[in-house]
DNA sequence: GTAATATATTAGACAAGTCTAACTTAAATA
DNA sequence: TATTTAAGTTAGACTTGTCTAATATATTAC
């Protein structure tokens, strides 16, 4: 068992490699806002406990079993903001900071319940991964469509929010995932992106659409 | 701010002093399973922060501040058990534990909002008050009817789980808060309760009626 | 009212996690 | 390559919350 201090090195050490591969001492300690040398001395500790490799003044990397460990903080907190917003009406802007709490519970079956509530969903709605509950994620961080800009060539890679009504829609546009999609103007006013792909020459996408489809850009 | 254990100190302190009236260090270090000299060294740190009145081999009392804090962490331990049990679909034997950890999260609004979605309920299922946000609570336990026996005479005094259904039942009975009842005879088989009370002469409660009345014993 | 017992406190040690100051190693630069 | 600078570590102190052993105060019983 991890305590909760523990757990926020790993997480840290977690999205820090995943977003910059190698990760220093000094890159650890600014995202903790931890002075350094309690930063190598919690390492030490990691590394007894087999949740990192740690040699002096090497890179630090997290052991599978310090993956693992991570990911279950990051899955808990993934939930619980989908959770906060979803189901009790939170605004997106409101829920990490409560969500940065609620990711030390300890109790398993609370966050099968919220993963069950919500649906099991896989990926959240900033298009990033949720791992399952053993730490196991899809590994991609996708963008939003509405995120991209006129002339971008990208490729439809997942949804969020999977209502009948929309996956109707995104059906009867011929939508699919895996399709490749270019994208020909946004307008400012609205955001509507206006896009051709595939006999689809010109296909118009409200904002309220693009915000809902995740792409890789090509 | 309270830490959280100083925070499990309040609550064991507060609902100690509710039942037993004065409350030792004995006690107190038997309630929390932690020894008596830190009890004692805990006394004297939260009599500093003057949420105790702290005097060497006196009885121990909360202050007025000591007591609100530890009602607000009892308001948010009451309600996540209520949120859990009837809006996540927990059952309530389950919920204890997990609502052990989630009492001390520190974000108003978190619990601001589970009250407002279990409808602003002023007594938990178990009879117990639930504390407002100021840490204000009505100053009663009551007891459920179900846990009454043939013999007694209690006061209606509270309702749990309004919902229109139920009150249309009690209204359609001529049952209402402060009426005196007579328990006539319990059936040992399916707990059913005859009663009477004014002119009805014997009325018959089921269980699942019984359990949701909150009565004072006379 | 004194002895025995129960209750409470003091003193000192320890673990976890943090810090600052001083020192070492590695990397960058001239 | 020698030097300067950046990065990392060691040493030692501090805080919070815990413990055990020893001591002091109350309470109970005779």
């Amino acid at each position: 068992m991890n305590s909760l201090i523990e757990e926020n090195y790993l997480k840290a050490l977690f999205s820090l490699s995943n977003s910059k591969g190698e990760v220093n001492v000094t890159e650890l300690s600014k995202r903790l806002g931890i002075k350094m040398p309690t930063v190598t001395s919690m390492m030490k500790k990691l590394s007894k406990k087999k949740m990192v490799f740690y040699e002096s003044y090497k890179p630090l990397r997290l052991t599978d079993k310090g993956k693992k460990d991570a990911a279950i903080v990051i899955r808990k907190h993934r939930l619980t903001e989908m959770f906060l917003v979803q189901k009790m009406g939170f605004g997106w802007e409101q829920v990490h900071i409560i969500a940065e709490q609620i990711e030390h519970i300890q109790a398993p079956e609370f966050f099968e319940k919220m993963d069950e509530l919500l649906g099991f969903p896989k990926i959240d709605p900033h298009g990033s991964p949720i791992p399952d509950k053993n730490g196991k994620m899809v590994w991609k961080e996708y963008n939003k469509l509405s995120e991209c800009k006129a002339g971008d060539t990208i490729k439809l890679s997942a949804v969020i929010n999977t209502s009948g009504e929309f996956l109707k829609f995104l059906n009867s546009r011929e939508l699919y995932l895996g399709l490749k999609v270019k994208i020909k103007a946004v307008e400012p006013f609205d955001n509507t992106m206006i896009v051709s792909y595939n006999k689809h020459v010109s296909e118009t996408l409200s904002r309220t659409v693009s915000e809902r489809l995740l792409v890789e850009k090509i």
